[in-house]
DNA sequence: CTATTATTATGCGATTCGGTATAAAAATAC
DNA sequence: GTATTTTTATACCGAATCGCATAATAATAG
């Protein structure tokens, strides 16, 4: 397999885009320079440029890089049999080993990042929506999946809490909340939500 | 009442800082600039720096502002005798007022622009941790006033569902979200969560 | 070998960045 | 009036910004 033509690259596509996500996720959008990145990838600034674009293009495909690190994070972690409760926990948890870097708290590139670039770059904000919207078509689907019965009402009102949750424990792993005082938060959340697809009175008066 | 003796000042402190917090809600901490500021004030960027310090100093006023702009926008906004559910609804409502602007969806300024800074800049982290601390206290006190009866845990995880509400309101808001949609998610938040705090008597007030 | 193609390396270039030194302006104190 | 104090205005600083133009390098194609 012939690399085609010209001289080869010396550096690994994935490596170097890893290394990228991981400057964004540290630092955002604006306060990440190219030199950063070229420093953190061991690339020259027109490789770069060669190969990925500017910097609004890096920065999208990092948030597609980060949010497919984070469904790898959740592959397999959420066992198929467990209550909605568990499997809530399982997911926060999961989220929570995310979130928390060896530096210190990151949360979530696309949630905490890119949020404060959309009002000035539309193609961030319209991915930011996006993936949002993904997050909560999933976690309907992971509801829908454990959920022994519910209304749909209660349905859609448990996956938004627990999207709003995922939000949160971003933004606090982020602000530097200590690991237990998230794990208490997940957990009281966790709790919270299944009650309300697990309990079987407590039905609502639809609106 | 004298003004002291050297030259008057030109601008209303109040207005200036409210012109700051608007430049740094609608680009965040890195893209604003000095520049900016100046502009945005009518102030050069000698007299910015003499009244109001650095860029960081600024910035710090800034999510001060914005917190107390919060609580303006809560006070006399939440009826005294409704119900968890009414209370939150009007909670959630008001403060979606706050984050949408005439210049579309803007969000929280320190759950949503200083959040990407906190990293890098601890005394922003600081501050957002304090901030994020006192919206949960909020929240709890909100809760504690308006619910029937409640085991303290229910209470506890009713709050943290809560402020984790607001946070993805702010999130959403930001992202573009258009209002209905948002509305949606708050009502359904807010019945989520009054469920779990009413929890023996199932009637509700339909909505 | 020469020609072609792709990547890397060097360096420029215009602009913007945050901050400040210095001087002009406008008030009070005496 | 003169001296003092505070703010404003102008100009500048060195550093950093993103992007690119150009040249050197390293592979393949013929």
């Amino acid at each position: 397999m012939s690399r085609g033509r010209g001289r080869p690259r010396k550096f690994d596509e994935g490596e170097v885009r890893q290394a990228i996500m991981r400057c964004f996720w540290a630092k955002g959008y604006t306060a990440t320079s190219l030199d950063d990145l070229a420093k953190a990838t061991g690339l020259v600034r027109p490789s770069l440029y060669a190969a990925f674009g500017g910097k609004e293009d890096m920065f999208l495909a990092a948030m597609d890089d980060f949010a497919s690190r984070t469904r790898d994070y959740l592959t397999d972690k959420v066992p198929s049999e467990a209550s909605p409760a568990a499997a809530l926990q399982a997911v926060f948890l999961a989220m929570l080993d995310l979130y928390q870097t060896d530096e210190g708290g990151r949360g979530c590139l696309v949630f905490s990042t890119a949020t404060a670039e959309a009002p000035a770059h539309p193609e961030i904000r319209d991915k930011l929506q996006e993936q949002l919207e993904r997050s909560d078509v999933q976690f309907r689907r992971l509801l829908q999946r454990h959920a022994q019965t519910a209304a749909p009402q209660s349905l859609d009102a448990a996956a938004a809490l627990a999207a709003a949750t995922l939000h949160s424990i971003g933004l606090r792993a982020r602000s530097g909340v200590p690991r237990p005082a998230l794990e208490e938060f997940a957990a009281n959340a966790a709790r919270g939500i299944a009650a309300l697809i697990t309990r079987s009175s407590g039905e609502q008066s639809p609106g």
